[in-house]
DNA sequence: GCTTGAGTCTGTAGTAACTACAGATGTTAC
DNA sequence: GTAACATCTGTAGTTACTACAGACTCAAGC
């Protein structure tokens, strides 16, 4: 077995999970997923190399701003296509963005009914608990 | 058979449903985890009455306002346990409007970085993908 | 040469809260 | 009688990981 098999450029799996901030398991998630390619191997081991930290971390940079992994492979898909997929890449984004802005006033909802709830129960003028009332059928 | 084992009060999983607005997979679901509790039945039918509806409402209205269904089962205990629960009531609240918030910080942070890659995107001053550039390792 | 510890491997199961069937059985209307 | 509808049980799928179990490899120390 050549010890060569591995280059100066090579890491194994530990160091690419460091590099990235992305826990192991979830680097072999993708790669069952294909949102990673197969690495080369030393044996049983994956082998990564330096130019592979880019699209893992495009890949996290997208689920930070909460690209579903479909969504994800697509972006890069459209991320080696060119000046030419930048509409699409917009379409994408402005959808995800519609997306996170129904999700933010979903929340916020939520959070006016609860802030207020909890407020009169803090107050505690009501005879019965103002959170339970809430809920209640009324 | 006794026809009259079901009572006017009763009625089948199909109009609980619809007076409820839950579906009846998730009914027989929150039976599964025991949200409800088993209902009587009429052979292997399951019967419900006007009563059970508010339990149901009380549950979909906490899953609407972001309770888990962890929480749900303690607030419904909680809500069974009289005045002297408000202040635990009014705790698991307060812990969940948190995490609520917690939540619209962290879309609100999405929220920006989209709408710039974006608005920079339509603009079209940049070279390259504003959008892909965000995402990419600089 | 042997052990110890760290790193890695595969494969499976668990999480949350449903949702969507398949395939059987029961009830109602005509 | 038969067709249409409602209900039944049980299982598997969804999302994006995370957490093992149990095996294997490798380098360093004695």
């Amino acid at each position: 077995m050549n010890r060569d098999a591995m280059s100066h450029d090579d890491m194994p799996i530990g160091e690419f999970s460091r590099r990235t901030g992305c826990a192991i398991e979830t680097i072999r998630f993708y790669e069952k997923i294909c949102i990673l390619p197969k690495p080369r191997r030393r044996g049983r081991y994956r082998l990564y190399q330096t130019a592979d930290i880019g699209r893992l971390v495009f890949v996290r940079r997208a689920r930070e701003l909460g690209f579903t992994l479909d969504e994800v492979r697509e972006l890069l898909r459209l991320s080696g296509a060119g000046a030419e997929a930048c509409g699409e890449v917009r379409e994408l984004a402005a959808a995800h963005l519609n997306d996170v802005r129904a999700r933010i006033a979903d929340l916020k909802a939520m959070e006016r009914v609860l802030a207020d709830a909890v407020k009169r129960c803090a107050a505690g003028a009501d005879a019965a608990c103002p959170l339970i009332e809430t809920l209640s059928a009324v």
